[in-house]
DNA sequence: CGCATTTCGGATAAAATCCTCCGAAACAAC
DNA sequence: GTTGTTTCGGAGGATTTTATCCGAAATGCG
């Protein structure tokens, strides 16, 4: 429902950054690692999130990836607007090219106000909220380790 | 965002024949025709619906597709449960296995209420509403016609 | 029955998304 | 400069979604 996976990969992966010490650089190798997602697919999603001025990189030795200035306060909507295009927020429900208040399809008067939230919501949620809210313990940026999903192996 | 091409072609056909006489069976051709939609993969589209109990189906002559009785008051939620599966209301927004109020992705908490909110929505949106809101005329359910898009043609 | 019509069901193709691989370029440390 | 590390960029593979095709089965009609 909603999102891409390249999308949570992405959320994701710039929460872990926003966890992190800002300024030193952190290797997409511990990202992926940390995640439990591929390592050379979560590569290209960094290396688009570079293009989109969301992160700086550095190569070689001490490289890795780091946010830009700014980009804590950044709201999970701007990302998606990156990662899944920018008519995201816009496209219609029911799949119509052209869907506003003058022309609608029939759920366009009860959708429009939940988009609304939906945009807020994914504004107002930062980088750095979600990072927060993650370092606090209470909350979880990956899946939880199999053992503790089922507790019986196979005999 | 959301919905599956899939989902989407689903509802605007369920809508189309809720739109017509109920007991008389509507022709695949002429729903693909109608919605401007691929008429074979509607087919199949169709076939998964029947299978689901929303739709009869009958061969040859004077065949067609024509609604279940009561399916006129079935929600949108019931549908997008056929055809997204049946985990549509209930996956992570950042993808993670399990995400519940006992352990949760940094974005649950804000999330929930929404989904509730959303869930509620396509419950409430019957196929017989909103076949009457596109009886009105005040709603489309299809794409207007490219030559009111754009008033210019080619010279 | 024979014929036209329509859905059924399986195979297949095309496109998009997800994912991998590899050589090259940049960089730090020695 | 050499070596080891890391991202860059392009090519390609795998999987899922979207879409097509075709023979078979069912049905109404003459």
């Amino acid at each position: 429902m909603i999102l891409s996976r390249t999308s949570q990969y992405a959320i994701q992966a710039l929460i872990f950054i926003a966890t992190r010490p800002s300024g030193e650089p952190v290797l997409n190798r511990e990202i992926a690692a940390y995640l439990g997602v591929p390592p050379a697919y979560l590569a290209k999603i960094m290396q688009h999130l570079c293009k989109g001025n969301l992160l700086y990189s550095f190569r070689g030795r001490l490289g890795g990836f780091c946010l830009r200035e700014g980009v804590e306060k950044t709201g999970l909507m701007q990302i998606l607007t990156l990662t899944e295009g920018p008519s995201f927020s816009q496209d219609c429900v029911l799949g119509l090219k052209v869907c506003s208040d003058a022309t609608a399809c029939p759920m366009h008067a009860k959708w429009v106000p939940i988009k609304l939230k939906i945009v807020a919501i994914l504004n107002d949620q930062t980088l750095e909220k979600l990072a927060r809210a993650v370092q606090t313990g209470k909350y979880r940026l990956t899946d939880l380790p199999t053992s503790l999903l089922a507790s019986s192996s196979r005999p």
